[in-house]
DNA sequence: ATGGGTGCAAATCCTTTGCACTCGG
DNA sequence: CCGAGTGCAAAGGATTTGCACCCAT
């Protein structure tokens, strides 16, 4: 999904000093390589990325600023089942959801107004005030409906 | 949510006769921990059941079998973010999501066809075969929405 | 100055795995 | 009988934590 990743960056400045927190060069390190990834980064691949930048950063510092871009609300936590968390931008008012193939692990995208609009609904029916939420659809992508039927195990 | 745990057992039991598969004595125990409890449990939860219906069984088998029982369609794999799974039985054609408290960690149900026949179809728009799908909405609870705003760490 | 942030390595904790033994079909 | 299932304990792997040191404000 293509986002930018200057404006993220400065919304993140911005939600730091609101909270009185520190800009350090860490959190501005990793907070640029989850924004211009563009793409569903593991922690890991985070870490390798701010490192190959010229400016690593220790895993823990890593894991606290993933957890303090979510609760921004500038990035979104994914699980597409494989036993880690992914992380990928989201420009505010941009939210989509993801397709995982239970065959070969690809992600597909797709986003709909609508249903965005239908789940906040749904949960405020239960006296519910929603914040963020989590869609994953598993199945078969186009090509593995066809061919082999099962050849990832994970 | 509501289930009747004596026709999931026998729709187990036809899964495994289907598959070939020898219907032991913790498989059968497993399933009936699941089928029978009506709530979201953890893995721990499950072996607990077990043990206390006077029928131990591994913690290896205990995961062992929750596989089967996904995979068979009967029981549901939920994450609400505490870092674990958790499983509920799932009577076919009944989809529900889930609501989680940010707050105070509590969950709420709620279930839409329209939702869930929207999320099949846009879906299918990216070329995609749904199998299943998982959401989870987060944020406030009634309670948690006036008082405190933030009790629960996790 | 100084309170929070950082890094390292050790610790956690859920889940998986190797292997000898047991059992359902 | 016999291949699959089970239990145990040890391994695995992502994430967290303790603590001495460092740096934005």
């Amino acid at each position: 999904m293509k986002v930018d990743g200057a404006t993220l960056l400065g919304a993140f400045r911005r939600y730091l000093s609101d909270h009185n927190l520190p800009a350090t060069q860490q959190r501005r390190a990793v907070a640029e390589a989850v924004f211009f990834a563009g793409d569903h980064l593991s922690a890991e691949d985070v870490a390798h990325r701010v490192a190959r930048a010229g400016e690593p950063v220790g895993t823990a510092t890593v894991y606290r600023t993933l957890d303090l871009l979510v609760q921004s609300g500038l990035v979104a936590e994914r699980d597409f089942g494989e036993g880690f968390k992914r992380y990928e931008a989201v420009p505010p008012g941009q939210t989509h959801e993801h397709c995982v193939c239970s065959s070969c692990g690809k992600v597909f995208e797709f986003s709909n107004d609508r249903l965005e609009r239908m789940i906040g609904l749904l949960a405020e029916e239960v006296a519910f005030r929603p914040h963020h939420h989590r869609l994953e659809v598993f199945g078969l992508c186009r090509e593995c409906q066809q061919a082999n039927p099962l050849t990832r195990t994970r």
